[in-house]
DNA sequence: TATGAATGAGAATTCATTCAT
DNA sequence: TATGAATGAATTCTCATTCAT
């Protein structure tokens, strides 16, 4: 028995992402992404079930990637400032390094397609952020205010940098790296 | 020549913004807008050029409400703080208030529709933003970084909070929100 | 009492030639030859019916015109070669030097939305030349076979031999235009 | 995957051509086409690109068809007079009995559709007819002009005959087309 | 006379998806 | 597994025309 390609299914998350930071999520289409990827449209249902499918496995596909990324050598025996700044450094470069990645993930995050299911498998792949932000908290480094709030402080402002970034309307600077760094951990800090 | 009627241009962004919060920029087809707004779909094509037209404007219409709305009474000869807080506020009520424009404006700004002429006449209507946070600098009360780094620690985290909020994974409390603004200012503050 | 104004009709019809020619009569649209003609759309129903008719009443003003070239100073009282020498230079004169409008016949020509009445009119007007050839076949210059036979010779080798020059296929020189003449004759010659 | 249906891109070419000269070709649409060749519209995109590219295959498939016809048992070996007559008497044979075809060359040559590369493959498959004209040159028989112009000779009166005979104004009588052929004979001749 | 506003009908084309192979 | 063929439904947008002024 054949069995389904990996590669053929990568090739395919490649083609959608590229094309939808392109041209945006409604002007891609099944069939343009199934050229760009060098397949037959309807190989794309041997793989996936519909174009929705398709694009909740895209997202936890990306959502995955990063999370692997993220927390590669995350060890949070050490301090919480050190864990902290490790995870948010990692998370930048990321993004900063996967670009067609990150929008696609901001993009289709306010997209109506996103099921409720994958956001929250998404989410899910960053627990130890939750954690460590728990353990801030307990230890009466952070404030004691909701986790949520919490992690909103910790993500936001750097994912619109980057976007501001990638938009041409800010340059990428150690510097000013340091400074969003201390920022974020100021807003966090009791 | 019979009149032209200013509620139809309304009506059509009415529609609009509720069609594309229930079922997404790309589900969204004019026809479905000029049936939603009560008018014929070619009517649409009177009032803007094409699609992306109309979005256009309707992304720009939306940004001016809401600068009408945050500026509303907005007196910076106030303490920078009582200044600052006053404009967030009203900023947080907006959003919280307008959910379906607001989450329109969130969808849209990662689409490639949106031409980078609106975007920036839409960043130009917050220009009383830019001066409260330039002024803050000067006075010493903000951190020495980019005002873009600044205006982002401002109103990502809030807008976040808000977008959790709708997607009810979080509930609106007055303390949180408190919470919410002490933190966005401890992150700015120098 | 203001008065249909021969100059906006005038100006709708070069319009319409214009666009025809260059986009063809199925890309011509009521809206577009208003656009060119400087007038709203809706003016153009006040001086036509509809479309067709506007069509072909532009048909008939530009055989109109054509005859009036062909016939001015046409005098069929000098020898029959002469007579016909003179017609048939002032037929290829014209359309050699009013590109738009022949190519314009000859596009409408092949249209079903040409009326069958404005194709007899049209005819009528070069009824000159319908005496000419009786007048050559009853002086046995001609040969005897009907007349329609006679005025295809007489004129569609020219009319190909101009939109050959047009489609810059062939080269208008005096020599050749002297040939074809001379072929013409010859053809028609008993 | 199924198997493409040879004859469907037949019966589309029959329907379009059936079409466009009841109704002429601006009024002819892909769906009036699909509906009368019985496939759905979108089918008609499986074969051809799109509108125009689809004319003009018809077009060259007509033109090919036409000089099949033509060259059908040709035999430029015999003397020039049986061959000039032989093609051209094939010619209106041809147009005489295919109609809807004939007049479909004629509508759509004066069209801006008609791709230039398309009018020249065209052309180029009535090659034997030029070479016919040139030996006639080179043996003294035809007139020593431009081989276009003895072309334009030989084929537009009977065109126009034909036309004239479709149009309902003329009778197709044997007698009559050996005159025509005469006469055509009569304007070649040196 | 002149025209901007309005529209239903229809245009070309693309869509996501299925099916037979 | 893989895909070319096929399509009904939908898309954006334009059309010819009418209407009220």
């Amino acid at each position: 028995m054949r069995h389904k390609d990996e590669n053929k299914s990568e090739s395919i998350f490649k083609a959608a992402i590229h094309l939808i930071n392109e041209h945006g999520l409604s002007e891609t289409s099944m069939s343009k992404i199934a050229k760009k990827a060098g397949v037959s449209a309807s190989t794309i249902y041997v793989y996936f079930e519909n174009k929705e499918d398709m694009l909740n496995k895209l997202y936890l596909s990306v959502k995955k990637k990063m999370s692997l990324e993220v927390f590669y050598n995350y060890d949070d025996s050490i301090s919480l400032q050190s864990a902290f700044e490790h995870a948010l450094r990692k998370f930048i470069n990321f993004i900063v390094t996967n670009k067609e990645e990150f929008l696609f993930i901001e993009q289709f995050s306010n997209s109506p397609l996103l099921h409720k299911l994958s956001l929250k498998e998404g989410i899910e792949l960053f627990e130890p952020i939750f954690s460590l932000l728990e353990k801030g908290k307990s230890q009466n480094i952070f404030k004691q205010v909701d986790t949520g709030l919490l992690h909103m402080f910790m993500f936001n402002p750097s994912m619109q940098y980057v976007k501001e970034y990638f938009g041409g309307r800010i340059e990428l600077k150690q510097d000013t790296l340091n400074e969003l760094i201390q920022m974020t951990w100021d807003a966090l800090k009791a």
